[in-house]
DNA sequence: GTATAATAGTTTCATATGTAACTAATTGCA
DNA sequence: TGCAATTAGTTACATATGAAACTATTATAC
């Protein structure tokens, strides 16, 4: 068997550069409108679709449960979301975006899709079909190995 | 401008799919050994190269100098690691691997690279080579966005 | 040669995180 | 119907994390 060197072992290069990406991202969010990672995605997830429960916010944004709900009772206490009890189901309340929540999203959003085009230009074409069909490839060996 | 679309968005992919591949290794030590995922990263560097000094730990494994001064204390405690003052620096001290570290060294590295080698057999030879040098230009585009 | 700046590393503080235990509501099924 | 098993969500705990302030040492400038 080969020799273990973090630099050229897959997972640590995977884990650098996305980490790299998401600090950098995360300043569009962080220094603009002061939240978390976790309480931005929750934002970005309903500013697509609105009335998600907690429970489909967590599994939209690949976030632990504990980590939504405490995103969650940040972003209700400042404003930006609204939850409204289900009457269906007891259990459960849908998540909405306030107005405020609204014009967050509408301002972030642009940012962030805009560092997303600035990577994206570093790769060719070819590279960016590539990379999301390499990265799906590997989502779903990793759920193998998982179980 | 197009929407955002979290499901889509590169960085997002990126991370989750990370994330998930951090997790899955991170079970070998931390199940077998009970080590963090900083104090493994310091365990592999320092079994690649002998007598770094913290700084040069936390250069080669990305991480921040707090996290590896935490990690390396811990590391020290349950005697995987030593640590020697430098004669020509006294701000400085070389850490290497005791015979318990380097052990430990040995028994997780293959592990990790199984599980390497496990994702890596999801992708075609062409693939993984288009993966690092995709990594690569990330990393260097990443660079230049963050100055 | 001495004062200033820079570097290595640690500690402190405030916050973030996951696991597990918990409450409340709903579903399944006998 | 009625009770066990699930599910949604929260709380409690232990641990992890980064920023900033701090100590000690070395390098630089004058």
């Amino acid at each position: 068997m080969k020799n273990l060197r973090l630099a050229t072992f897959l997972p640590y290069q995977l884990s650098v550069t996305t980490n790299k990406i998401s600090d950098l991202i995360g300043r569009a969010y962080v220094d603009i409108l002061s939240l978390s990672r976790a309480q931005w995605r929750v934002l970005a997830v309903l500013g697509e679709e609105a009335g998600l429960t907690s429970s489909q916010v967590a599994a939209k944004t690949a976030q632990d449960k504990v980590t939504v709900t405490r995103a969650v009772k940040g972003l209700i206490a400042d404003g930006h979301v609204r939850r409204q009890a289900s009457q269906s189901d007891g259990r459960v309340a849908h998540l909405n975006l306030t107005a405020k929540g609204r014009r967050a999203y509408d301002q972030v959003a642009p940012a962030a899709l805009q560092y997303e085009k600035a990577l994206l230009s570093a790769l060719t074409q070819s590279e960016r079909k590539q990379l999301t069909q390499i990265l799906s490839k590997l989502d779903t060996a990793v759920a193998h190995m998982s179980s």
